[in-house]
DNA sequence: AATGGCTGATGGCCAAAGAT
DNA sequence: ATCTTTGGCCATCAGCCATT
């Protein structure tokens, strides 16, 4: 969860010690329970100060990790998600599913073929994060994280532009059916308006509105097992909950929208933090690599490998100022 | 302990070639 | 004609290191 001063060290002992078996259990952690870990700690490696032996132990640094763990109570989405160790999920995916998806309980209802929409989100991460969700006992961590205290300052509503991205056509794209394809797919998806009307039309209509005989035999197999028309029926029902979620179209684009930045070296009036926030809260995505098809990379003292790739690549490199004078042309200045 | 940078491995995306 | 595979490129992840 990100907890000042809470490191490997002290979390491995805390496991040792049987005082934290959870990520929640930290949260009824108190001043006592550090000060007892540490005396264990000490005692296993023959390392008591001799402070502690003559009665006086230090309770300072315990004192500031209780305010801490009390802090890291107010999270945000990214972090939160980000801190769950779900495979494949880094900083940038956990803002993908914050940004797309709004609040922790969409994204724990979610299945993975409307996780694949998003972008950056392929077969393997949509199928990892869904059976994360999936396993009964993260469920209850995530639970007893929530019932702890936790809770996130910018949870909202799913993007509205989810809208033109669900349909039919996408849970039979991931259901993989040989032959068919996403032609087929989006043919049945204008067609049939849910999964029941799907199938009870049947195999003959199917082909009778334009898809090939081969990939309907195939989907009528698919469907005759009651395993894959079960799951269908399930992720048909979340993906119409998500939909329902949806807020009416979004008013207007961001000035930065599907520009990418890269941030190199040291910035001398802006943490690097807060200028990629910035950035972001005017639709910019700020990456980690340059390409091609970065917009631009901001460079400032030291930078180091980045920028020569740029250079190399022909991108446009620009100063500290460049960034305050775009921020401020936008009205996200300092 | 935290921060930032770097890098190898891997997933996602796109377009063109190949298969049915 | 549509589906499937392939290959190249890009971005992220995850682990490591140096610095402070």
């Amino acid at each position: 969860m990100d907890i000042d001063g809470l490191g490997d060290r002290f979390v491995d002992a805390l496991v040792e010690f049987d005082m934290v078996h959870t990520p929640a259990d930290l949260y009824g952690l108190t001043v006592e329970s550090f000060v007892r870990m540490k005396a264990l700690a000490d005692e296993r490696d023959g390392s008591t100060p001799e402070t502690v032996k003559q009665g006086k132990v230090a309770t300072k640094w315990a004192e500031n990790l209780v305010a801490s763990i009390e802090a890291s109570k107010k999270s945000t989405l990214p972090r939160f998600l980000f801190a769950l160790g779900i495979m494949h999920i880094g900083e940038s995916t956990a803002k993908t599913l914050a940004t797309w998806l709004g609040s922790l309980a969409v994204v724990r209802r979610t299945p993975a073929p409307v996780l694949r929409v998003l972008p950056d989100i392929g077969d393997e991460v949509a199928t990892s994060i869904a059976a994360f969700f999936e396993q009964e006992g993260n469920e209850k961590v995530v639970d007893a994280l929530l019932a702890a205290g936790i809770t996130f300052a910018d949870e909202g509503a799913p993007s509205p532009k989810l809208r033109d991205r669900l349909g039919l056509d996408v849970l039979l794209d991931a259901a993989k059916v040989p032959k068919l394809g996403p032609k087929s797919t989006a043919l049945l998806a204008k067609t049939y308006a849910s999964v029941q009307e799907l199938v009870s039309a049947g195999e003959h209509n199917w082909i009778i509105a334009g898809v090939p005989s081969a990939a309907a035999a195939n989907l009528w197999a698919y469907i005759s097992d009651p395993t894959n028309y079960r799951k269908l029926v399930n992720d048909y029902a979340d993906m119409a909950w998500l939909l329902d979620q949806l807020p009416a179209a979004s008013a207007t684009a961001l000035p930065l929208e599907g520009h990418t930045y890269v941030i190199t070296g040291t910035m001398e009036t802006l943490k690097r933090d807060d200028a990629t926030e910035r950035l972001e809260s005017l639709g910019a995505k700020v990456a980690g690599s340059v390409s091609k098809k970065t917009t631009a990379v901001f460079a400032g003292e030291a930078a180091g490998s980045k920028l020569d790739k740029a250079k190399e690549l022909g991108v446009p490199v620009h100063t500290e100022a460049d960034l305050l004078a775009l921020l401020a042309e936008h009205g996200a200045a300092p």
